[in-house]
RNA sequence: GCGCCCUUAGCUCAGUUGGAUAGAGCAACAGCCUUCUAAGCUGUGGGUCGGUGGUUCGAAUCCACCAGGGCGCGCCA
């Protein structure tokens, strides 16, 4: 039997629906699905088919909806086949069918719901692409839980995915970094000098005050002694240690952003570096590229509307005609002292993206980020000849909440709020599962007080809990049944026909959703619907359980009755399958028990 | 001023790409708790889906305009 029995149900129904109607376009069947019914009166699922072909075929809904019905009416899957309402037709499964769909599970294990609906598409996820000049903050985490959640989504659903962390290491942040890093060492030195007076005396100011540089400072002075200072611990000639500098804070950065990430429980496969891909020349082969193909001319913008700058004044720019390409206008590549814009380079890593092996790039980004959509699709539009589209999911800010009240992110308040906080405080599972319970393009207020709460607020305890309650009934079953007769094979041969209850039923109907879920998530690239999906399943299951406190013959172990005991536990161990399964794409840890 | 995102119950949010009577948790109210795990359970009340038009068999969902919130708007990344 198929994992999923939606689209194995959909199949039977375009075949019937093009017996009766057999001239119906390919744009009309696709339209035709096969959904979960939201009311269990309506059957098990039901389709909208006679409804988007009624007009095409020039018929009556309802008449032809009835004629579905009864074709539909002599399949084994199906106990019954009715229209419905506006010309739905309502299908209620065979007792064999919803339950086969339980040793199915047990078979596949935590591979259910692994479907080929991607068809191996190359897809490319970029994600937290967090400047190297910092420890990461909460805004970063959405972003990374997010696109780790997304990319194992679509590679469950059959996509061919690649992750990547895009390391800005070459602009003129990168040169702040070093500058703040060197007075870090200076201070380390013994130095005594005031953040005035050293500033005066950078080209960047002194941006990156952050006590986190102070043991970069340190390393750089344990490294190499005073060598690097100039005379009375002042400042040297900056050809004598700029590059090392930076060089130093930036290992020490990223070292520091990997640990972050690995602490949440995020790795990229690919990390790829800006400064590195310029000095490959990449840059500017891709520039050389768009303009042989007449994308690029040196011109003057208009000011913005309404709101010009006060410093504006029009100069002549190297532009990209983005406006070519569906942008609002043409978007520069070079500043005026020649040197690439992070628009410039950021197309040659998308262009390397894509010739390294990418039919679908998507970048998750920040909603500050939202300005620069338009232009990097346009542009990778250009480079790709159309052949690759950009995708972009973004993600919107982060309120944190604790005791009712809004939590400042303000680095000079001394509030800011680092991930490692934020994990220290609340543990990776609360944190990436509650970053997962809203649409990422909606804002969101992070409760600290209910990401810990162990009670039915928190989302995250309330999954884990229903699979810790699974571990826990099988763990006393095995005390009862043996080991042996606990495996999934053997489950997987239990008479199930003790499964009656309405709330078993429930559970089944719940379990088989998953394989579908998971190709919507993916197509619709939001994985916030799997830890949505795992809380209705928590859910499910948790409503069993309390039935059978009242009635004490829905209670899993049956002293009494083995055959009935075996089926429930087959139910039990498909459930925690299930969860397991949904957990793994969320990152999340499947707890064994909580106590 | 322009562009993008958002607006659903008192609060925080879902709503399966246009489907049937719009859902969940919290809060409120009413009952229940000697147990396979009560760090609870069951039930009830609660809505002009921001507003107004439009598209069609059918709209929270698509389109237009308006109101409110967020982000952005020529060499920051």
């Amino acid at each position: 039997m198929s994992q999923n029995l939606f689209s194995e149900m959909r199949d039977h129904v375009v075949a019937a629906l093009t017996a009766i109607v057999p001239d119906l376009s390919p744009e009309v069947l696709a339209r035709v699905e096969v959904s979960p019914t939201r009311d269990p009166a309506h059957g098990d699922m039901a389709t909208n088919a006679a409804m988007v072909a009624a007009k095409p075929a020039g018929q009556n809904p309802r008449a032809l909806a009835q004629a579905l019905a009864e074709t539909l009416a002599g399949l084994p899957l199906l106990a019954q086949a009715e229209p419905a309402g506006p010309g739905f037709v309502n299908l209620r499964l065979s007792t064999d069918a919803l339950l086969g769909q339980v040793p199915v599970i047990l078979q596949a294990g935590e591979s259910y719901g692994d479907s080929r609906f991607g068809g191996g598409t190359r897809v490319n996820v970029e994600y937290v692409s967090a400047n190297p000049t910092g420890p990461m903050h909460i805004g970063h985490c959405r972003g990374a839980v997010v696109g780790d959640a997304l990319a194992a989504v679509m590679a469950k659903a059959g996509f061919a995915v690649t992750t990547e962390y895009y390391i800005n290491d070459a602009g003129g942040q990168v040169q702040a970094l070093g500058w703040a890093s060197y007075w870090r060492y200076l201070q380390a030195a013994g130095s005594t000098i005031t953040p005035e007076e050293f500033e005066a005396q950078t080209p960047t100011g002194l941006q990156y005050r952050g006590d986190y540089l102070i043991p970069v400072g340190e390393a750089l002075f344990r490294e190499f002694g005073t060598s690097l200072a100039g005379p009375d611990l002042g400042l040297a000639e900056p050809s004598l240690w700029f590059e090392t500098v930076r060089d130093r804070a930036l290992t020490m950065m990223l070292v520091e952003i990997r640990e972050d990430l690995a602490l949440l429980g995020v790795q990229q496969k690919v990390f790829s570096s800006e400064a590195a891909l310029l000095a490959s020349g990449a840059a500017d082969r891709v520039i050389g590229e768009l303009e042989a193909k007449g994308l690029i001319y040196e011109g003057v913008l208009e000011p913005p509307k309404g709101k010009t700058p006060d410093d504006w004044e029009p100069r002549p720019q190297t532009l990209f005609r983005a406006t070519d390409f569906g942008d609002d206008f043409d978007r520069p590549l070079r500043k005026s002292d020649g040197s690439n814009t992070y628009f410039a380079n950021d197309i040659a890593y998308h262009a390397d993206k894509i010739a390294r092996g990418a039919d679908i790039l998507i970048d998750v980004l920040g909603a500050d980020h939202g300005g620069y959509v338009s232009r990097m699709k346009a542009v990778v539009k250009a480079v790709s000849d159309g052949r690759v589209p950009l995708e972009v999911v973004l993600c919107q800010i982060v309120h944190v909440m604790r005791g009712g009240q809004p939590v400042r992110m303000s680095k000079r308040a001394g509030t800011f709020v680092t991930l490692r906080d934020l994990l220290d405080e609340v543990g990776r599972d609360a944190v990436r599962f509650t970053m997962l319970m809203r649409k990422s393009d909606a804002q969101m207020e992070f409760d600290l007080d209910q990401a810990v709460a162990q009670t039915r607020e928190n989302p995250v305890f309330y999954v884990q809990y229903a699979h810790a309650r699974c571990r826990s009934v099988l763990r006393a079953a095995v005390e009862q049944l043996g080991a042996d007769a606990m495996t999934p094979d053997a489950l997987a041969g239990a008479d199930l026909s003790a499964l009656d209850d309405a709330q078993e039923i429930a559970l089944i109907r719940a379990l088989m959703n998953w394989p579908r879920l998971i190709e919507g998530a993916a197509a619709a690239r939001e994985p916030h619907r799997v830890a949505f999906y795992l809380y209705d399943l928590a859910s499910e299951f948790h409503m069993l359980w309390n039935k059978g406190r009242d009635d004490t013959t829905l209670r899993f172990l049956q002293a009494d009755d083995a055959a009935g005991t075996r089926a429930r536990l087959a139910l039990v161990t498909a459930t925690a399958t299930v969860i397991r399964s949904g957990l793994q794409v969320l990152g999340v840890t499947p707890a064994e028990e909580m106590r």
